[in-house]
DNA sequence: ACCTTCGGGACTGCCCGTTACT
DNA sequence: AGTAACGGGCAGTCCCGAAGGT
């Protein structure tokens, strides 16, 4: 694996096991076995490095709603039902806490939120596109979303076993 | 006004105006007013401000929520009703970004979180009291969580025209 | 018991318990049980409460050395032998780590040695005025001093089992 | 020289010349010419330059003692002989200030003072090794430690006049 | 006699980013 | 491509003492 990436890697640790707050460019640099040079070589600045951890998000949140795009039968509210089969994903990016942490990082810095807007007003072309009804898709969206958060800041309105009554609820709500 | 909450009232408009990342001591001492030494009598350490921020703003939910809940007519879902309202009131602590500012506070020190996760807890319990579907009521009630977190990162699902038919929609998921 | 000498007895026991760097006029007023203006009041400055601190440091030492030097028999090196008895008294001020501590607050401010110098001097004197060969109580005395310092730095040259014969033989060495 | 041991060389100056109490980063950096955060790139606390302080020290009383113990004739108590020529050295580290101040600074953290334990633990074994009557070596090793602190306090016993008797006193004890 | 509040200054430690070198 | 050394700034904390009340 390329240097770059393993830089990007040791971030995403370093926020996941201890909090954004822990972020350095030196604590990266530490967990990805490479002198701070080595980070500064790659990422000219601290918001680079910050950057390409919100891209690299991103890419998994494309690939893994792409996934289950595909899987999910045609009919009214599609994406809508992605996002719910996304969510409830236990290996997907709305579980990792990496997702928290960089909506504090990016907090700290609003900038970094742009490229992150884009796509969300890209995926909600893609609700509008495919919702009979949007305010209804739009509830169903903002629940998931709602849901992640509350995961990211330990809040859990649901244990696992309602979750799956959770989910099964939203699904019908989407039909 | 006391010189504490004068300090607590400061440091929130540094974070609504500047942001999580300019939340600092001297900051906002200069705010307020008062030198750092006066802030420091009043909170040992920055962790104790936050506490005292995250506290205020608990204080201020419980009492817009009370405030719908009087209002809201008896019957199902009531406490999930107060929520859409509580939501959407644009006075409201939910309109804040100092909400999503102390997200992020917390996000960085994640023990601040613990007294926000006790009346989290509180309000579960009230949703499940009078809720005659849970998960309806759950499902709303992170919809509108998720509204909140997205206005705070700056993500507008809904402008406001559609806020509205969304609101709508969401009581009327709840009858 | 006068607030002054709670408040003198406290630093003493912060000194005792924490060390010199943890002695804050706040500390000191929390322990008496006092509130900071009541130490303030009491002592315009904090050297003065130091200032104080050495005071009875002395005040300590001139009583229990003069308790044994009227047990000690008339004779050459009568002084001397009274050190080595002080020295060695369990319950003396030689063995109470408020004096290296006090001896390090004075290190910070050299000023407040000076009360402590001239007693200095008048035990120098009472030396000279009974010891047949002055070197000889000199090399006594000062080996007194050392074995004080070096308890208060946490070394121990002698444990306690030879500190009898290490005091029978200065005390051979005063005949 | 290396800037490491630049730093150390102006806190060691900063201690000789201005007292423990002005020993500051700042102050530290200034004097070695260099800026801050070099200092605290080769020293991550105030503690590690200290002990990086105490630990030249340590050398330095080494080399001066095993110097004159090679000059000493062999025989009995040839380590305590050392022991009083490296104190009445006038160039010997038992002159120096610097040695006071350290025990000042380690008395305010007393864990910097292991270090030095330990070798304090090893001339105790040299002085067991070749003492005839261990008490009587043990007696004089003291008083020279005494002498020294009561250097660092500004205290004097013996001026420089009395001070060649009193060493041949103790010399003559040592036979 | 004693307390509450606050001002102001100083110090530690952290952390980003530059430079010279390899 | 990568490193070690260093510069500079600043946030957080501590603590002394003043001011004015009771």
């Amino acid at each position: 694996m390329s240097t770059r990436e393993k830089i990007v890697d040791a971030a995403m640790t370093v926020v996941r096991e201890q909090g954004v707050g822990r972020l350095t460019l030196d604590e990266a640099a530490k967990v990805a076995n490479v002198s701070k040079g080595g980070v500064l070589y790659h990422f000219k600045t601290k918001d680079d490095l910050v950057r390409a951890m919100v891209a690299r998000l991103i890419d998994r949140c494309e690939e893994v709603s792409q996934h289950y795009y595909n899987l999910e039968p045609d009919g009214p509210y599609r994406w809508a039902r992605t996002v719910v089969r996304t969510c409830f994903d236990p290996n997907g990016p709305a579980s990792d806490p990496v997702g928290g942490a960089l909506m504090a990082a990016m907090a700290i810095n609003p900038d970094l939120m742009v490229p992150f807007r884009t796509v969300y007003d890209r995926w909600i072309e893609r609700l509008k596109s495919d919702s009979p009804d949007f305010e209804r898709g739009a509830i169903i969206a903002m629940a998931m979303d709602g849901m992640c958060f509350e995961r990211m800041l330990g809040l859990n309105l649901v244990n696992e076993e309602v979750a799956e009554r959770v989910k099964l609820a939203a699904l019908a709500l989407l039909t």
